[in-house]
RNA sequence: GCCCGGGUGGCGGAAUGGCAUACGCGGGGGACUUAAAAUCCCUUGACCGCAAGGUCGUGCGGGUUCGACUCCCGCCCCGGGCACCA
């Protein structure tokens, strides 16, 4: 009786279902598509267990809705421009190009290795022109609608990373790569897509992933784009005429209860209101010594409210009360108008900032019920909505009445208007490094910006060979680059030496791999609109918003742009726990991963796969145990084994006794058996089906070879048609999950004519 | 502070109102073996008891129900997200 030798059937079964290209797929509208996605990885170091895990649940799905008849697309790519691979060339002296192909290619062997069903004909790298061109196409299209434009402002530096973050890759105020580094603010001049003109409807169209999306992803989501609904008042300043404060507030019911205006240390108006007020150097100063303090976004969060007089007077627009211009730290200049009414009575930092500074606190809204507030009682803001007293006309109303109707007469009366805003800026996506999409513009002396055309494209990375890491954009060092002709006017031009994020590669990969080598355009619409969207998309939860919500906004611009006719580019998510080891999620720099290869060797693929799925379900965290991992891998012995040694009885069953056939003629004990293996398929089923937990898929079918163990079926004489059919339901059972064993046990059992590839599932 | 998860043996975890702890790991005992590995069998929540058996037991306190890990109310703890967002 032949031992279960993993390596041998894992080589014997990966090599025939390359001969039989049992994994590519065309499309063919008479079939039902299913396309399952797993997050591409980025080619660095060594391939762990946490990417496996991913790719396994991937796996397993795809190979389940093969069995189920779905033409199914599991496409795997490589996201491969970024800047671990810069920084390996400047400490090793190594090309980025070079160390990412050298870390594609062990990762690809490793992917083959663990066998899993990719239709490798679709594979892309992000960092080949073939790739990138269109990364630049997009960006033109982008640039002629207005989308992509050129501003200087405010950014976020990472000096680790060298460059400048978009306002996704920073973290409680650090670098997303460096969650030690604080981000500087530095003023630039950069590129920015206005994500910010979706901002509504990629709010709205959450609601449609409802039924796909993990909650806490939609609502990581609806924070981040941050919808408020208010009203814009304008209040002038005494003594200065044609120079109104501008404030944004959701509650303008409350605003005859304002005691001050609240302005932002940076607020552009602020120089020429201190301008000739009694003590304006000491004035200037504070404002100085705020606006010091402010340097690091960590801290504002945590800072206790400061603020002083800032020398004079406001007018409310809707009593003509004179309140008093105060600065104060807590209010951000990045949100709003940079500057807020003080309404202490009904706004818990209002509240705060007042009592600390003894100003007004006068009571505009009453909450009813009885309940009546007074200077006395009120020891805290009452934020909720009631009823306005003390409001001149608006006396009575329910706030809900008074903000319509303040934010309508405020319009009326030319100080104001209703307003929706958000949290969501525009995405910067200038990088100053070198190993990213050129960003396809160039500087005319005479004609100005001009974008390069169509006909050009792609702007090619030129291959630098030296890299410090210091300074600005590595490639306004290579000449021969930056130089160019104007293509407008044929004079002397410089091309933009910035590089794309290079999350704009991963914005769209999923729409290319429906047409990976298409060389007219980025893909054929046709192909995608049979493809798309992504069934299941399945990933970490890191992505939550940074590539979740770009690939979002991405596919509406690509929509408008007429190439797409979905509104949602993936229906349904999935974010799976990480693989951790001590603790803490594997990572090279942490130094605690188990390299998938060395699993492979050690115990073959299929046990390795198994554990991942058996040790937790998918979406908690892992712990990894060498201990239970042999678990898994003497189950799997234990299959070959009870199936090896009946084979020969099993191969010479009568072959009249099919799945699912009525056996009345056999006896309690056969269909026992039977019932016990149709109860497990029914709950293994639904596990695959939707519930995804694996674990107990697992258990089950452990259950499931445990019976047959202590009932030896054959050797009490049951009729081996009967035990037949038990075996070939566990031997499909687990064809998604340790697809080579299966193989070889569907082999065992004298099923000569087809792979389980494609066999259906019972 | 607000919003999501979660809390079950020594450990990972199972149980979608119906035998709590499936399955696996680990532990204990045994068979086979000269021996070991592998394999196979038995056992393994706590407490009381020689035993048959009994009592307790799913973070804590209440409630609904014939019946609650599961539903409801109030807390505690852990993890994650958001947060001077006006």
């Amino acid at each position: 009786m032949a031992e279960y030798d993993p390596q041998a059937i894992e080589q014997k079964w990966q090599a025939r279902w390359n001969a039989d290209r049992a994994f590519e797929a065309d499309a063919d509208p008479s079939k039902p598509k299913y396309y399952v996605l797993e997050m591409l990885p980025y080619p660095s170091g060594t391939l762990h267990m946490g990417h496996m895990r991913n790719y396994t649940i991937g796996d397993v799905i795809a190979r389940y809705r093969r069995m189920q008849g779905f033409n199914v697309i599991h496409p795997m790519g490589w996201d491969a421009f970024g800047l671990p691979a810069e920084n390996a060339a400047i400490q090793r002296g190594i090309h980025p190009r070079d160390w990412t192909n050298t870390n594609i290619e062990s990762f690809k062997r490793v992917c083959h290795r663990f066998g899993f069903s990719y239709d490798w004909r679709r594979e892309i790298s992000t960092c080949e022109p073939e790739y990138y061109r269109w990364n630049q196409w997009f960006f033109l299209r982008m640039l002629e609608r207005g989308i992509a434009y050129r501003k200087r402002s405010r950014v976020n530096w990472c000096s680790k990373c060298m460059t400048v973050l978009a306002n996704e890759q920073v973290v409680d105020g650090c670098c997303w790569r460096h969650e030690d580094t604080p981000v500087e603010p530095k003023e630039n001049e950069q590129w920015f897509l206005r994500i910010t003109q979706y901002a509504d409807e990629l709010l709205e169209t959450l609601d449609q992933l409802e039924d796909g999306w993990p909650e806490r992803v939609l609502t990581m989501q609806r924070n981040w784009i941050g919808k408020s609904r208010g009203t814009r008042v304008q209040f002038s300043v005494e003594g200065i005429s044609g120079k109104a404060i501008e404030v944004f507030t959701t509650r303008v019911d409350t605003i005859f209860g304002a005691s001050a205006l609240i302005l932002a240390p940076e607020h552009p108006l602020l120089s020429a209101l201190v301008a000739g007020v009694k003590n304006q150097s000491e004035i200037e100063e504070n404002i100085q010594k705020l606006r010091r303090r402010l340097t690091r976004a960590a801290d504002i969060a945590t800072a206790e409210k400061e603020g002083f007089f800032a020398g004079r007077y406001a007018v409310n627009p809707f009593n003509g009360e004179k309140i008093p211009i105060w600065v104060g730290n807590f209010v951000l200049m990045e949100y709003g108008t940079g500057a807020v009414m003080c309404v202490p009575a009904h706004d818990e930092r209002d509240f705060e900032f007042a009592t600390k500074y003894d100003l007004a606190i006068p009571i505009v809204v009453q909450p009813g019920e009885g309940k009546e507030l007074t200077p006395q009682t009120l020891t805290a803001a009452f934020t909720e909505y009631g009823r306005s007293v003390n409001s001149g006309p608006y006396t009575g109303l329910s706030s809900e009445q008074a903000i319509a109707k303040m934010s309508a007469d405020a319009e009326a009366g030319g100080f104001g208007k209703g307003e929706i805003i958000f949290r969501l800026k525009d995405w910067g996506i200038s990088r100053q490094r070198y190993w990213g999409t050129p960003i396809p513009v160039l500087y005319c002396e005479k004609c100005g910006m001009v974008p390069v055309p169509d006909k050009d494209l792609p702007v090619v990375l030129p291959r630098m060979t030296k890299f410090t890491g210091m300074g600005q954009s590595p490639l306004a060092s290579v000449p021969e680059f930056v130089n160019v002709k104007c293509p407008k006017c044929g004079g002397q031009a410089r091309r933009e030496t910035d590089t794309m994020d290079t999350f704009i590669d991963s914005s769209w990969y999923f729409y290319r791999y429906a047409d990976a080598h298409n060389d007219k355009a980025a893909f054929d619409p046709a192909l995608v609109r049979y493809w798309l969207p992504v069934d299941q998309y399945i990933g970490g939860i890191v992505h939550a918003i940074l590539h979740l919500l770009y690939t979002r906004f991405f596919c509406k611009v690509m929509r408008d742009l007429g190439l797409v006719n979905h509104n949602e580019p993936v229906k349904r998510l999935f974010t799976q726990g990480l693989v951790l080891k001590g603790g803490t999620a594997m990572s090279k720099s942490k130094g605690n991963v188990v390299g998938a290869e060395e699993m492979a060797e050690k115990f073959g693929c299929d046990t390795g796969r198994l554990y991942t799925l058996f040790a937790a379900p998918p979406e908690k965290d892992l712990e990894w145990s060498e201990q239970a991992i042999e678990g898994c891998s003497r189950f799997l012995h234990r299959v070959h084994r009870l199936v090896s040694r009946h084979a020969d009885a099993l191969k010479a069953a009568p072959a009249g006794t099919g799945i699912g056939q009525s056996l009345d003629s056999a006896t309690p004990k056969e269909k026992a058996l039977l019932r016990k293996a149709h109860q497990v398929l029914r709950r293994v089923t639904n596990d695959y089906e939707s519930r995804w937990h694996f674990n107990s898929a697992t258990a089950l079918l452990m259950e499931l070879v445990n019976e047959i163990h202590a009932q030896e079926p054959l050797e009490q004489g049951a009729r081996p048609d009967v035990v037949k059919q038990v075996f070939d339901l566990l031997t499909l059972m687990l064809a998604p999950m340790v697809p080579h064993l299966a193989e070889e046990l569907w082999e065992m059992l004298g099923h000569s004519d087809h792979t389980l590839a494609h066999a259906a599932w019972p």
